[in-house]
DNA sequence: AGCACGCCGACT
DNA sequence: GTCGGCGTGCTC
């Protein structure tokens, strides 16, 4: 190694190139590929990682910087994620050095050491001798302390974030920590005994046994709600430990579908020693800790959110996307990755096998599965053989703007709560009304902020623009024709909710969505009111549709399904049908039958007729058909440029230049242009925005065009108050 | 992204 | 006479 050697680091500044150093006086070892350095930049300070080392470059050695310390003797990014975070920042148009702090947790990216800090707060506090021989009409005087000590007694030891939960302060804790009553165990909590495999139905063991563990392969398990998929995944793990017992698997879950249930699952299968979570949830430490035990394999089933995908695993043997269709493994900013799509890249280096699971797959992922690119397993019927839910149609164009439930509705939810059942109301729109008008003149109120009307709520009342945030007063007068007759148009969930309470005094009505859960132990009170099972109506939002299970529900009634069928977006009917079908799911678990009913203006409209037979696949299929015919993805590829600027011209000017320079390139390279266009909601938040769409059949066409264009838009000297941003495989169309 | 350098308005 | 506004340009 000479004394030129240049060590290339990536760093976390936008721009596209890596940076050389020399190794400087102090450092003898040259730091490994993968290892963070400190290095100065621009008069700063910064963290970076290594990416090679070279002995040559275009910059003469004497414009080098020198390293100023070496953080790792060894890589915290072992090669393979290093090239794929290579293609990804390549394939999505992130710089490297920004998409490599991406997969790096916050404590790594900071400076700390990868290594394993025991946090005290995982050990569970518990009664010392003295403590146990208390009466409890010991401490009279202090009945926080002696409540505390008889629930130490009653349920055994506990850790102090479940002791916080459950409504005990520090001091009290405090307190009898001093009085030696209590003392923090030495060893984490224990495990619950372990939970034997399931046994399979002859549907599930086919599935299973053709996983094959031994080599790269794409899954699609594609299973009706309550089929047992997770069954599957944690025997097919199970498998994966009897050939390797030192294997590692990968478990990806949506953002909100990491209850603790499910971790609890894994646990008590597994063990608890065995696995670790990574979710938004955790402390930067809890965080780094999870790592740390992947990294060095301690643990081996790792369950967490998108970034979960960029943890190392030094035995790797199996990767699980779980609920593969939900958009959040999209990331919706900064470095625009799918981990769905990621994971399936990564189980094709490391040749182990990637699991797709879901109800209602993705269309790109049915796709690739009917095209033979996944093998592609089925599961039909549900594992505790119970009848699917009904489904039913009920017309909504005639019901009146104040109650905006159907009689046939109404008579249905009051037959489900005569029987002792429950009842879910799902409106995904939260607040009183979306709409204020003004009866004489017809004028609506909009946020002076956005092209958005403001939503009108009662609890407190007030105006809320949802799109950027903005508080009013509610109005006593329209400010066009002084009127005084401003009315609440359409129905958001405080209104179904008033409603309900009036239409069934005698009914517990729980209304769960964003607002009604705001403070802090809301969702769970509401929650546990449901799991006591009494008959109530549960009115909510999107929060209710996922990852929740109620016993004794037994009638969903959706109430507007015409706006995600009639969307501007080409994903609003398959979004629509993956909510239905999702909410569906919640009616009728276990022994009672279910039964949806489906609000809408459009009866007739086909794609609708096919969800209500209750059929999915030939639903997904239909709209296959439909993407096929307007070479829309998964037909085709897309890719966005977004702008967004206080001024309207200077967002559309900048993607006409844009427009204008791809305009060269597009023939030759098989790609086409539409727009610049305003975005359906042009102004949001004082911002005026425009996008730009690229759209080719060919994914290397677009990955061509996109780097031609982010050069080109460096060289470009731009408005300051401008912002673009580039989008490849969007999630979201405005 | 930061942070420097640089050139024009209201303050001790 | 200076403090500070943010425009422009560079970062191994």
């Amino acid at each position: 190694m000479s004394k030129h050697t240049r060590i290339q680091v990536a760093l976390p500044v936008p721009l596209r190139e890596t940076f050389d150093y020399l190794l400087g006086d102090e450092i003898s070892q040259p730091p490994p590929t993968g290892a963070r350095v400190r290095v100065p930049f621009a008069g700063r300070e910064l963290i970076g990682v290594v990416l090679g080392h070279s002995d040559d470059g275009n910059l003469e050695p004497g414009k080098l910087k020198s390293l100023q310390a070496v953080l790792d003797r060894s890589p915290v990014i072992p090669s393979e994620l290093i090239s794929l975070i290579r293609w990804s920042a390549n394939y999505y148009q992130c710089p490297l050095g920004e998409a490599l702090q991406a997969a790096l947790p916050t404590l790594l990216r900071q400076g700390d050491m990868p290594t394993y800090k025991a946090d005290s707060s995982i050990l569970p506090w518990q009664l010392t001798p003295e403590g146990q021989g208390l009466p409890d009409t010991a401490l009279p005087r202090a009945p926080r302390q002696a409540e505390l000590l008889k629930y130490l007694r009653d349920y055994g030891p506990q850790t102090w974030p479940h002791l916080k939960e459950v409504g005990f302060n520090r001091d009290a804790l405090k307190k009898l920590h001093q009085r030696g009553l209590i003392e923090q165990s030495q060893s984490p909590k224990q495990a619950p005994s372990r939970e034997q495999a399931l046994a399979l139905n002859p549907e599930q063991q086919v599935a299973l046994d053709a996983i094959t563990l031994d080599q790269f392969q794409t899954y699609l398990l594609e299973g009706t709600t309550g089929s047992g998929k997770t069954e599957i995944y944690l025997q097919a793990i199970s498998r994966l430990f009897t050939r390797d017992s030192r294997a590692q698997a990968l478990i990806l879950v949506p953002e909100i579908g990491l209850a603790p249930q499910t971790i609890q699952r894994f646990q008590r299968r597994f063990g608890s020693a065995k696995v670790v979570a990574l979710h938004s949830g955790l402390s930067d430490r809890e965080r780094l800790n999870a790592w740390v035990r992947a990294c060095d394999a301690s643990a081996q089933i790792i369950i967490g959110t998108r970034s979960a995908i960029f943890t190392p695993l030094p035995h790797a043997g199996l990767i699980i996307v779980d609920e593969e269709h939900d958009a959040s493994f999209k990331q919706q900013e900064g470095f625009r990755y799918c981990a769905r799509d990621l994971a399936c890249l990564r189980g094709k280096t490391l040749n182990i096998p990637v699991i797709l699971g879901s109800a209602t797959p993705a269309l790109e992922t049915l796709h690739n599965a009917l095209r033979d690119r996944f093998t592609h397993l089925q599961l039909t019927r549900r594992a505790s053989n119970h009848p699917p839910p009904r489904i039913q149609l009920v017309d909504s164009s005639d019901i009146s703007a104040q109650q905006g439930l159907s009689e046939q509705s109404l008579s249905a939810i009051n037959h489900h709560l005569k029987a002792g059942n429950q009842v879910l109301v799902f409106l995904n729109r939260r607040g009183y009304a979306p709409t204020l008008q003004c009866h004489d003149c017809g004028n609506q109120i909009l946020c002076r902020h956005c092209d958005a009307r403001l939503t009108l709520h009662h609890q407190p009342r007030h105006l809320h623009c949802h799109h950027c945030d903005w508080q009013q007063p509610v109005l006593s007068h329209c400010p066009i024709c002084n009127s005084h007759r401003l009315v609440a148009l359409g129905q958001g969930t405080e209104r179904s909710e008033e409603f309900l309470t009036q239409y069934f005094p005698d009914t517990d009505i729980i209304r769960i969505d964003r607002d009604s859960t705001r403070t802090k132990n809301a969702l769970s009170d509401k929650l546990e009111r449901v799991h006591q099972g009494a008959p109530c109506i549960l009115v909510g939002t999107q929060m209710i549709a996922k990852g929740h299970h109620f016993r004794n529900l037994t009638l969903a009634v959706i109430l507007d399904v015409d706006s995600g069928l009639l969307s501007a977006d080409f994903r609003g009917p398959e979004r629509m049908g993956q909510l239905i079908t999702q909410v569906a799911g919640r009616a009728g678990r276990e022994q009672k039958p279910g039964e949806v009913i489906l609000q809408s203006r459009n009866q007739n409209h086909p794609l609708l007729q096919l969800l209500v037979s209750g059929d999915y696949q030939a639903f997904s299929r239909a709209l296959l058909t439909e993407r096929e015919v307007t070479r829309m993805p998964p037909f085709s590829h897309l890719a966005l440029i977004r702008a967004d600027a206080p001024v309207a011209d200077t967002a559309a000017q900048f993607l006409q230049v844009v427009r204008h320079f791809a305009d060269a390139y597009t023939a030759n390279l098989g790609a086409e242009l539409l727009g610049p266009m305003p975005a359906l909601m042009e102004k949001r938040g004082n911002r005026y925005r425009f996008l730009m769409q690229v759209k080719s059949d060919s994914r290397a066409a677009i990955n061509q065009l996109c780097q031609l264009l982010v050069e080109y838009i460096g060289t470009l000297k731009t408005h300051r108050a401008l912002r673009w941003s580039i989008d490849v495989d969007p999630q979201e169309m405005n």
